[in-house]
DNA sequence: AAAAAAGTTCGACGGGCGTCGTACTAAACT
DNA sequence: AGTTTAGTACGACGCCCGTCGAACTTTTTT
């Protein structure tokens, strides 16, 4: 091999074809960009009412981790359920030390859907 | 028994103790009343890319048979969708001669939930 | 260095969903 | 009366979803 690439380089290049993110510890949240939310998928995630019940704890207070919602269900069902808000491009999740501090996405969202989350905020805490 | 039932309707009451609406023509089609509406259960109906077009095609066109979507699935798939959504609330569907004319329960829904069902339709038109 | 804290990953399980085909019902049109 | 029209009812199939437990990673605390 003529190139400066060492062996640790090309093994990891080639395990990226595979497994593309691998280990870019920012990209390893990965969120939606805001043009590609898909109203179906929105609609899915807030159709939950546990993900409903997180999503309305977001609102009433940002940047919280996901440990301090108490919800009734393993850490696991947990890591899903906010998985399935962040993919859908409803909620951010950034890495802070040993915890995710997580944030409703409402300008992204406001941009692409005007009205919808207060709309389905507002139905929330109507029941 | 000093009450005036006749066996006739002792017969009908204790049958409608195993199945409910039985053989009254208007409730074959049984909707939610409109405080009974549970918010889950609409975004959950409206999540599926089918329904979310069958409720737009309603919002442009009031009073469609179920028929005239021309939807690419079989009419069991139809009549799934439909039901989905009239079990939701966000449809009614009343039985004319061969046909069920569908309709969007727009007053229902703005007053369970305010401005949830326009920002939807909203956002589908944009998508 | 060891333990604790906060999540993630993986495999598994049961139930529900979207889809289909076939059989059926009820009204409408020959 | 027979046929067409417009759906419904009932299984059945594969797939996805919500849930769990066990093992792991990473950062913080002791």
């Amino acid at each position: 091999m003529d190139t400066h690439v060492t062996q640790g380089q090309a093994a990891a290049a080639t395990a990226r074809l595979v497994e593309p993110p691998a280990k870019l510890d920012e990209d390893k949240l990965c969120h939606p960009a805001s043009e590609e939310i898909e109203l179906a998928a929105v609609l899915h995630a807030l159709s939950d009412p546990m993900r409903l019940a997180i999503v309305a704890g977001l609102a009433a207070e940002d940047q919280r981790t996901c440990g301090s919602f108490n919800l009734p269900v393993t850490k696991s069902t947990c890591t899903h359920h906010f998985r399935v808000l962040r993919e859908a491009g409803v909620i951010r999740q950034q890495l802070e030390g040993t915890t995710r501090l997580n944030s409703l996405r409402r300008a992204d969202l406001d941009a692409r859907f005007p009205g919808l989350l207060d709309s389905v905020l507002e139905a929330a805490a109507r029941a």
